[in-house]
DNA sequence: AAATTGAATTGACAAATGTCAACTACTCAT
DNA sequence: ATGAGTAGTTGACATTTGTCAATTCAATTT
């Protein structure tokens, strides 16, 4: 718990009563997922919202062929959900599983709307993270049409070196929307561009 | 401004009190856009939020090649803006103009603030707002990862028919991501099978 | 240590998409 | 009415990326 409220105080500002801190842990709870554990299975609705203090994670679908098509990695101080099933209350086509041991703080969708209507912090803070999830949103489809396959890798790179070191080549493939193959192209020749 | 407050109750259902009605209408101002006439330049800061209430916009960026990626097309009842922009105070890189003759209804980023504090019900359109912008964000990723050229286009064409009628080919092109040449192919090929 | 498993690499080839240039059809301004 | 642009189409070809199969490599289990 003491991750997540290392967050709040990064991003809120705003110091909560001591009140407010008993309601936060009553809402939310502790969580152990283990390496290929789900959250999120594909059929469910996803009724809760994770908070990752520990490991990481991955939102995908899979398509008639069998393939996963990952949408999304999380680690430390990341939130998890299927965005549409969690506010629409809609079946999910996602899956969410752990790829490290993770352990998570969950909160029930009735609790956060309720969390976010009597305490003000939690207002500013599902502020900033819209904001800040409409931003990256908005590179990364920008990236998606703009740039090429070897452009999205060296950008991801660039801004998200955590997830290249912590998932395998084949997911970074999945989520750029390459093949493994020619993932493993691609490093080779920026490789050999450096000797 | 009558457009604005149709949509404003569809989104909010909270009956606003006759002041509030004054303070937006304080708050907002009118401007028209003629065709090909710019609300936002490249190394601007985007101060405003703009409600097109009549026309047809987009936002785009320019690459080295002098080349245009749209990355959003907005018709009546769409929000515009250079959303890092605005939120951050940063410079932008896009572009937003006019493709029809429009209207826009326009409000500042601090008349924008202090509206979402003073009046609740511009609160819950925030919320609303920003959810079904995730919510849109997330279904585009995925099919910029998942589908082909093709698949993109007749989604396009299913779930947003209006933007296809709206522009012009070679706009629908960039949007989706490909070369103009390519997405006249597709259609050929798509009307084809229909023979 | 041997065997098993899965990820990553590599090669050969196929399919999708981009690029360039030419041509057509249309609109708009003079 | 004429001419200049602009969008869309088409063909030929280049480039990128995907697919499939084989192989290597490392980690893990037995």
């Amino acid at each position: 718990m003491e991750t997540f409220f290392n967050y709040l105080r990064r991003y809120t500002e705003h110091p909560m009563s001591a009140q407010e801190i008993a309601l936060l842990q009553q809402a939310f709870s502790r969580r152990k997922v283990r390496k290929r554990q789900y959250i999120l299975q594909e059929g469910d609705v996803c009724r809760h919202l994770s908070f990752i203090t520990k490991g990481a994670m991955r939102q995908y679908s899979v398509d008639d062929k069998g393939i996963e098509h990952i949408v999304q990695f999380g680690i430390e101080d990341w939130w998890m959900s299927d965005r549409e099933s969690f506010e629409l209350g809609s079946v999910s086509t996602y899956n969410i599983d752990a790829w490290e041991d993770s352990e998570v703080l969950q909160i029930h969708y009735d609790d956060w709307w309720e969390i976010r209507n009597s305490i003000p912090a939690m207002r500013i803070l599902t502020a900033e993270m819209d904001k800040r999830h409409a931003v990256a949103a908005q590179k990364r489809i920008h990236a998606a049409i703009t740039l090429t396959a070897e452009e999205r890798y060296l950008d991801m790179l660039r801004h998200q070196p955590a997830f290249i070191q912590r998932f395998p080549q084949n997911m970074i493939a999945s989520y750029l929307g390459i093949s493994p193959e020619t993932l493993s192209r691609i490093r080779k020749q920026a490789y050999l561009k450096n000797e």
